[in-house]
DNA sequence: CCAACTTTGTCTATCCAATAAACTAAGTAC
DNA sequence: GTACTTAGTTTATTGGATAGACAAAGTTGG
């Protein structure tokens, strides 16, 4: 019975060959000199790999470049036209889908698409239809649609399982194979949806090369992507991350989780439904529009919400000491109502250790975090990183 | 420049060294042919491996062993007498230490031994004296004393600074670097003490092949070691787990901190200086003394005590979904008197969903798990574990 | 008691990837 | 035009894993 993973040539290939590929993805274009000097490989070692990349199209030669003195490099691109990946983010009502490059380069997207049931089986189908029209038209490629990722709101476990979305009453729905049965040549992989957008941030948005950050997806409820050494932190099972459920008020109103004074109902779209308010809006929507005309009640409301919101993230900050918050989802479009109150709670609550090389910013990706973290998932198992730790 | 990790020979063999190390660590004892089995190895690597591990008397033969239909293996076992390791738990106002050997066996140890002084530079000393007494009562080995490990009170860096111990008045001592520079022969670890009492009980105590796991290490303050997969989890700078100042009352008292309603202020120590209160006792071991009595107020304070921490461990609970919360540290012997506190409080609040796997236990190493956990990652160090993901 | 079978562990030839060093290619500098 | 630099390839070597043959040491059943 094999159960670990041992060490062989293969392997070491398989290191080497994706520490090249990396290094040619991320410091491109870039000779096979200079590919040597920055892993530490040999320069053979570099030319047999490379020579492979070429021969699997997965890296291009683009001619020399210029000499610093000496023969002229032929300088190489990670090839992101090799294939495509699809990534699609659910959300409760509505969601998005994506075709992209290798690179994370949007070709189609079509945003905001109102889902027509709520049912995860006509959901599914739903889903179906439209990757398959992303599919087609996706140009030729010498790998095509190399995955589907996606982004949904709920626990999901390793399986791409959906066990719990309350958002969406869905419980126990094996997301992923039923559309892994619709496309059988392409691997699909489901991940919650903050996850999806704390990578896709890191890759793509505003964490570009900060391995610590937390992704906050403020909207219908929170939920929380958290990445340390650029890797995405899961709990046991493989999901974690319901802080949105986290405690901030002993003695607050009873949550539909069973719980009470959870950090969701006052700083998402759930605080709008404080009986104790009655408040003249019902949406988020309504809300800032009212903001937008300076309604008082709006603004106080809006600020109040920044300050809840900050609470949970100084309780982030504690706990986690990041480098980077990024609020996303809806609440990424609020930053012109909360950005003070948030800053305020935070400076106040939080650690002073811990802000020191705190930030906070708004996702620069708007709507297309998730969605571009999903696409991304899809790739990176593609293109297969080996890690090691000694 | 030499940056990233590379793939060659010399790796394949620390990774099935260490892999096959381990394996005769756990299923001792074992023959190679068990190993080969276990691993995936070939028979003739296996072989070879423990031909080296035989030389380096880090694996010991002990003879035949049952015959199965076939020629008897002979069994193999992990030479834990290869050498010794210390293992420190540093704490407020005292420290414990001990001597063991490598596979987490106590030989000698020294508990609760006050600190003479708060000063950092004194306790490096005191500490130093100790620790010299214990090496000079290691037995003879091999490989002699092969590391010293220390859990201290508060955020610790990866270079093993203390930079933040509000509770030792400590800030930026480089505590491992003075220790280093007292004993130059032998690698010294300093961690957080929480970190430490996770890998504790993980490798020794209740946490036993349980993958995901926090240990609370509740006293004058509340500290938490998070692990995921058997690896502690480690936020930016190497250092996190502050989640002792959690916001868990929006509206609660002012904390040393800045912050309002910190977890710690409700569920450790400090508790019984709530100014609110006024108790008739000031330490936790003069409230236990008096619940012995069967006095009311430490009844209720202890109740309560236990309710709070509660609602911070389902805190943990929602946004980790460990398997396994062990409560350590001086709360470790309170199990009488919170258990059913905060089995209440976690029930109330915590996801009911991730509450079906969940196991809540009292640190059964009591003192010993943050000593043996340091103990241990001098161990770990050592015998040098290799991994690798695909 | 012996022949057939099993299991353990080692030996041998082979494979494969990385590597150093030599080498070719193609430029610059003065 | 000679000396030097830099880029990339070729060649011989190294070291570890592997399959398969083999030796060692047992069991089983007639």
């Amino acid at each position: 019975m094999v159960v670990s993973i041992t060490g062989d040539q293969a392997l070491v290939k398989k290191i080497n060959m994706s520490l090249a590929l990396e290094t040619i993805r991320v410091h491109a274009p870039v000779s096979r000199a200079q590919v040597a000097e920055l892993t530490g490989l040999n320069k053979a070692t570099v030319s047999n790999l490379v020579s492979d990349l070429l021969e699997q199209q997965l890296v291009t030669e683009i001619g020399p470049g210029q000499s610093s003195g000496g023969r002229k490099p032929l300088l190489l691109l990670f090839n992101r036209h090799a294939g495509h990946s699809i990534g699609i983010h659910l959300d409760v009502h509505s969601f998005s889908i994506a075709l992209c490059d290798l690179s994370g380069q949007i070709l189609f997207e079509k945003l905001n698409l109102r889902l027509l049931h709520s049912d995860p089986v006509q959901v599914t189908e739903q889903l179906s239809s439209v990757i398959q029209e992303l599919i087609d038209l996706a140009p030729a490629s010498p790998y095509g649609v190399i995955g589907i990722g996606v982004g949904a709101p709920g626990m999901v476990d390793e399986q791409g399982c959906v066990l719990f979305a309350p958002n969406l009453g869905w419980e126990q729905i094996p997301l992923r194979q039923w559309l892994q049965d619709r496309f059988t040549h392409i691997p699909v992989l489901v991940d919650n949806e903050a996850n999806a957008g704390a990578i896709g941030e890191y890759e793509y948005g505003a964490g570009k090369h900060v391995q610590h950050l937390i992704y906050v997806s403020a909207g219908a409820g929170i939920g929380t992507g958290i990445m340390t050494r650029g890797e995405i932190f899961r709990g046991a099972m493989g999901y974690s991350g319901e802080l949105g459920h986290m405690t901030i008020d002993v003695h607050g109103r009873k949550c539909s989780c069973g719980n009470r004074g959870c950090w969701e109902l006052y700083a998402s779209e759930k605080a709008i439904l404080d009986p104790q308010k009655s408040l003249p809006f019902h949406t988020l929507y309504e809300a800032i529009q009212a903001a937008e005309r300076d309604d008082a009640d709006a603004l106080h409301f809006l600020y109040q919400l920044g300050e809840y919101l900050g609470i949970g993230i100084a309780n982030l900050v504690n706990g986690f000491n990041p480098d980077l918050i990024i609020i996303g989802n809806q609440f990424a479009h609020l930053e012109r109502w909360i950005k003070a109150a948030v800053l305020r709670s935070v400076k106040q609550r939080a650690l002073q250790s811990h802000q020191q090389n705190l930030n906070i910013v708004y996702a620069p990706l708007q709507q297309r975090s998730t969605l571009l973290g999903a696409a991304n998932q899809a790739i990176r198992s593609f293109v297969g990183r080996a890690k090691v730790t000694v």
